[in-house]
DNA sequence: GATAAAGCCGAGTGAAACGGTAGGGATTAA
DNA sequence: TTAATCCCTACCGTTTCACTCGGCTTTATC
């Protein structure tokens, strides 16, 4: 039940890319700096991004990413699902459950199931708009702590 | 994101006991072809959850594993905790947040410790009495569709 | 048109975790 | 005494994780 590094780094650029929405392509380069990211495994969270539809490119000197739609619209689910591939606790939950030969006998999967939706609402329900504005005020109060 | 077989099989382990609570020891060859678990592995799983003193062990012939509570008494949230060490889903919730040397301007914490307050409210919720109740009761239904 | 800065892509790799096995020892009811 | 049971340590093959490498294409700028 630990998240991935994949998805941590990817969520963080996300956001990072959020904070310059409407400005123009950010290199991977200033990410990766301002994320404290490798490039290269910067770049292969940014491709699975890429595939599903969040970010797009441009190519060439001057190119970056960019976010496709608004902070607000882009849902954590989605996002890490671009980047994990589920977020699926287990195999039996989900559309496809009958990876599970005994699911329907299994004591365990109530529970799955009920932790499951707990945790697709919270995913679904908190965009990265507010992760980014979260973290914008947060940087702002550690400004003002450090200055007083 | 995903549960360990750890978890899932040991969990089901503790059930199977629940079911027969105060009926005296469960041999670990008993439940282990009840639920399908091979018995070696079975019993790592059963010390972790005897050192967590979930389950209580009589040796020799006619020997086996007990609950050393009701089942209603025991959480899903320490029993997971015996199994697999921490629930947490990263370093920087919980106790010890130190571990993460940026925890105060990650932007992906916030939504961490939200889904983790989440994921523990479901787990310290949720008994393994519960579990077992919901466990006959589906079994009964099966039961009865069959012979129908 | 050359150049340099950027993204695109597939393959590879070391370490750790996972899931499970093996084999022997200690305890105790019958 | 015997056989069934729990106790313990070590090991091991596979997979996943986190990350790197090297070469390619695209494009703004000089």
């Amino acid at each position: 039940m630990k998240f991935s590094t994949r998805g941590t780094y990817g969520l963080r650029a996300v956001v990072e890319l959020a904070k310059h929405y409407g400005e123009g392509p950010v290199s991977l380069a200033a990410v990766a700096a301002e994320q404290g990211i490798s490039e290269a495994y910067l770049e292969q969270l940014m491709r699975s991004l890429k595939n599903a539809g969040i970010v797009k490119t441009t190519r060439g000197k001057t190119g970056g990413y960019l976010l496709t739609r608004e902070p607000q619209s882009i849902s954590v689910l989605e996002t890490l699902r671009a980047l994990e591939g589920s977020t699926d606790i287990a195999d039996c939950v989900g559309a496809d459950a009958s990876v599970c030969e005994n699911a329907c006998t299994c004591s365990a999967r109530p529970l799955f199931l009920k932790l499951q939706s707990r945790i697709n609402a919270v995913l679904e329900e908190t965009t990265i708009g507010e992760l980014t504005e979260d973290h914008i005020e947060q940087k702002k109060r550690i400004e003002h702590a450090r200055l007083s």
